[in-house]
DNA sequence: GAGATTAGAGACCAGATGGTCTCTTTCTTC
DNA sequence: GAAGAAAGAGACCATCTGGTCTCTAATCTC
């Protein structure tokens, strides 16, 4: 791998954090030149613009997020264990890149304006939900989950519950708001297991 | 009411809609300009500082916001019926201030920085928060609602839900994650009663 | 190790930024 | 309608913005 290459990595991983904390327009070129030790020259080597390097910083924060999310996720018990696990990383693991979720941050932040950083933040939500999508046919599929689920409004409450609960927990700098996410969605998540005893119980 | 105070009104509700879509750092006292049609002294003689007209421009959006969610709120059933009335008011209720919801906003804008801001918005979802948990001990007080619920756990996840969801709806441009949203907060709302067949019934 | 290529420094640019200050115009009050 | 007060215009300022360009230094290839 060339020098260059690395060096490009490197500007972005610490441009990363920057862009998630204070958001496109209130990061400067002069932030990223003093994380990175960078002149500018040294920047626009590696980037045609500041768009350029946010779109770049938002592709490796979210990768990271998703990584930290979903890597060895305990899958060993049912679906619905499976999916309350999620929960659980979502809610204990802190976000990979400073500065909260990404997908969030940059929604917010690219909603009025900027479509190329809008349009990788709406495809990051879909790969989300498809993902919680397929663990919750897998669970009908198989008999865990009750065959009138609807996925999508399973996924996309999990989701805006998550996202939700963090930006307020993030604020009030208390993890409360989180846990509360989970004790509901936990609760959810168990309504929708396909009890053999819950269906003939009454 | 002198011409000053009316001017300075008029200001705030031109700048809100300014500082709720572009955030404070994407916005420009020019843009404020541009809207108002003033000049910069005619800005700068009603505010300190941009600063200053972003505090009172969230000031406003938040007012308009709660008062467009809390105005005439179907109480005329039980408690459970009027929480869900809550929900479907946020759910089917354009923000009163383009752009979204001032809190979630401005949340994220200000996580970083803006002191000022940042206690603007914590006391919004404090007293946001508060005014839910005094409904639902209302319920449990009533005996309409299951005496062990936990007022705040019930708050919170209605609050992160639906600002998610309404973050995601807005990013998607679609009501879907908005009414999936409903649909899951009506169950679990429904969920809390505390029906005397339900406690009874197995 | 020579020559070619790549990486980076940093001066430079035009335009925008938040903010100030003075002067004129418009209100308000009597 | 005159005098005093309030409101607004707009020139001005230092600083910062994203971005370019040239020149030097480091690295890669053979």
């Amino acid at each position: 791998m060339r020098k260059g290459e690395l060096t490009r990595e490197r500007i972005v991983a610490e441009a990363a954090p920057i862009f998630n904390r204070q958001g496109f327009a209130g990061s400067s070129m002069q932030d990223v030149m003093e994380a990175t030790g960078l002149e500018k020259g040294g920047l626009y080597r590696h980037f045609r613009s500041k768009e350029e390097l946010a779109a770049e910083s938002f592709r490796y924060a979210l990768a990271q997020a998703v990584k930290l999310r979903t890597d060895k996720v305990d899958r060993s018990h049912g679906v619905v264990e499976h999916l309350q696990s999620i929960v659980k990383r979502f809610v204990e693991t802190p976000s990979a890149v400073p500065g909260g979720c990404p997908l969030m941050n940059t929604a917010i932040d690219a909603d009025d304006g900027n479509p190329v950083l809008r349009a990788l933040v709406k495809k990051g939500f879909s790969e989300w939900r498809a993902r919680l999508c397929v663990v919750i046919e897998k669970g009908i599929g198989s008999g865990e989950i009750a065959q009138e689920t609807q996925p999508r409004i399973v996924a996309n409450t999990m989701i805006a519950t998550l996202e939700g609960a963090l930006m307020m927990s993030r604020l009030e700098g208390t993890k409360t708001a989180l846990q509360d996410a989970q004790t509901t969605l936990d609760s959810l998540l168990e309504g929708i297991r396909n009890s053999v005893n819950k269906a003939t119980e009454c």
